[in-house]
DNA sequence: GTTATACTAACGACCGTTAGGTAGTTTTAT
DNA sequence: ATAAAACTACCTAACGGTCGTTAGTATAAC
């Protein structure tokens, strides 16, 4: 036993039962190892644990730099598109994955709440600002419609926290396959409407 | 003491720790009574969760009823507009009541986890299925465009929970304001385009 | 007199954690 | 090269504490 398969273990347990209802005895009982033994790897539970958010979080910030690296040259709406794919993707194939990473940032463990809370908020932020630049950049070679790039880029946000956050509890419809489709019900909302018919208002 | 305001602080303590984070002693505490005498009340902790947890339900469907009662006379346009801001409100003006219906939901009590999700899943589907009915009809007097309303209404529900998933999360955007622009930027994704011109796509 | 609501005391179970020990391996000193 | 020392990864046993729950009792209301 090594603490990296340690910190996989612990993480499905994290990721079903959520912190408190997590219990070292059954990691351990898992791993092959009796309780104590956690202590040779891993100082306490809420260490075990903040390991595997620290990973979480290095995770996070790979998958959303790749995302907006690989798709730098693309036009912004297919830009938005690209990274809304890419970082649904890259959730939805690991139900466990998706499951721990809601509950670290919705429900962290009591003690450390603030921290953990003020971090995410912190790198969740700036790539709400970076899709709010996309939105603006979109917006002066007039591919978006008019409006708040900041707005635009909540909505952005909501729809892709929601698309997972869906995914997680209602394993009867297929989310994976609808993506695109909720994707593209997004996108035609703010992209400029035809140049030649101004009145979209109804 | 009486099982109603009972309730109400139980619930405030379920909504911040979850239910295995909270105590019976926590909530006696504030109570202002000691720990067995809550048992007066409810036959145990689980059974009192389950009493908070049926008056969410009910508060969810009676939501949903006179979003859904008090917009029949509107568009399909306005009237989903109608809804996602009714429930929007409704879920937003509240904080608490929002954390512990998303904790309900997406992470209920390990012991019930296959129940509520079950039952939460077929009493959501109803409204899914509901929301798609509103979508056929718009599209049928060709204020929607074309494309699968059941992608749509998922879409729908994606976006609105979300909004209120981010709203929970991040206090430092407000999100109470922007729900209108959130909503309008999908709405106009799904609405007809202008009758005369077709060639939309880019 | 019964019922409802509260109490104190205590139960067994489990929690995270520590102490202390034991093999087996690696490093260091001679 | 070999013996001593240190380190690693595990163990058993047990700690103090908290958990949900029950038993038994008291007080007040109807």
């Amino acid at each position: 036993m090594n603490a990296t398969t340690l910190k996989e273990i612990a993480l499905a347990h994290f990721a079903e039962k959520g912190y408190d209802g997590t219990s070292l005895s059954a990691i351990a009982g898992d791993a092959g190892i009796k309780k104590p033994s956690i202590y040779a790897h891993f100082p306490s539970k809420l260490d075990l644990f903040l390991a595997i958010a620290r990973d979480f979080k290095a995770d996070y910030v790979a998958c959303w730099g790749e995302a907006l690296e690989s798709s730098a040259n693309l036009p912004p709406d297919r830009r938005l598109g690209a990274c809304f794919q890419s970082l649904s993707r890259h959730y939805m194939q690991d139900r466990i994955k998706m499951a721990f990473w809601i509950r670290l940032w919705m429900f962290p463990p009591t003690e450390i709440d603030a921290e953990i809370r003020h971090e995410l908020q912190s790198v969740n932020g700036n790539y709400v600002k970076e899709v709010e630049r996309i939105f603006r950049q979109g917006r002066a070679q007039e591919i978006f419609r008019a409006g708040a790039a900041t707005a635009f880029s909540h909505a952005y946000f909501c729809l892709l926290d929601g698309y997972l956050m869906r995914a997680v509890c209602f394993a009867d419809f297929n989310y994976a396959q609808a993506g695109a489709q909720i994707w593209n019900s997004f996108l035609e909302g703010v992209l400029e409407p035809p140049k030649n018919n101004n009145e979209v208002k109804k």
